[in-house]
DNA sequence: CTTGAATCTGACACCAGTGTCAGGTTCTAG
DNA sequence: CTAGAACCTGACACTGGTGTCAGATTCAAG
């Protein structure tokens, strides 16, 4: 699928599909004219990796960690090494943090919404 | 308290604190020097503002929301508006799917940690 | 009083992903 | 063939909270 298409459906921008390119963490066949071409398993990895950079990974941990993901078709084709892993479980503590501030935060605004519906 | 103190106890920068000060966020009587005296509760509300921060509110929502939140002695001072209530409750379903964004990042990384832990 | 630590203000820089524009090329429906 | 939509590359700017430095002032202990 073209790029278009594919910023539609994965609600990602064109630009962000580009740079990602750039970053190595995405590719893409080309049409004889240099149009991109995107095989229809580009959409989960894109979410994927909007997932990931949302989560405040930077372009290079991603692109260490992409090839050790479970990809839509079958296993990762590759196994972390030692040190991305100690990369990855501090990057997993990191957001399990946030998560649980994020649900304070949560609950913050509740109590200010529900106070207000009680007024 | 002094900055250097508050800063300590709660993890975040003295030069994050003045910036809260010029934000409006963040009040603090001063010695005769000049020098910045905060109130025991600053604490909590600092690490309240940063919590507030880290969920992707800017600063201007927060001081509108700080008088409507229930501080360490005592209820609410200020009832938040209809028009504030629908900005909270926006970025409280935006904070909602960035904790569903965040549980699928962990999960995806602790799916590769485990399969480098397998291996 | 002295001295070192702490604080003050103001300014500059950064980060890194994203928006946007320009000028040109490719694609595709009619 | 043609027109308009879609795409290409490259470049510039932004965002906004934070790091950091400089130079001056204040605080508090000896």
């Amino acid at each position: 699928m073209r790029i278009g298409e594919l910023a539609r459906r994965t609600g990602v921008s064109e630009r962000s599909l580009r740079y990602y390119e750039t970053q190595g963490l995405l590719s893409s066949d080309r049409t004889p004219g240099g149009h991109r071409d995107y095989p229809e398993r580009a959409v989960d990895r894109v979410i994927r990796i909007q997932e990931l950079y949302a989560a405040g990974l930077h372009s290079e941990k991603i692109r260490q960690l992409l090839p050790c993901m479970r990809d839509g078709d079958g296993g990762p084709s590759a196994i972390a090494t030692p040190r991305l892993v100690a990369d990855l479980t501090a990057e997993r503590d990191r957001i399990d943090r946030m998560i649980a501030d994020l649900i304070r935060s949560r609950d913050t605004l509740d109590e200010v919404i529900e106070a207000a519906r009680e007024a």
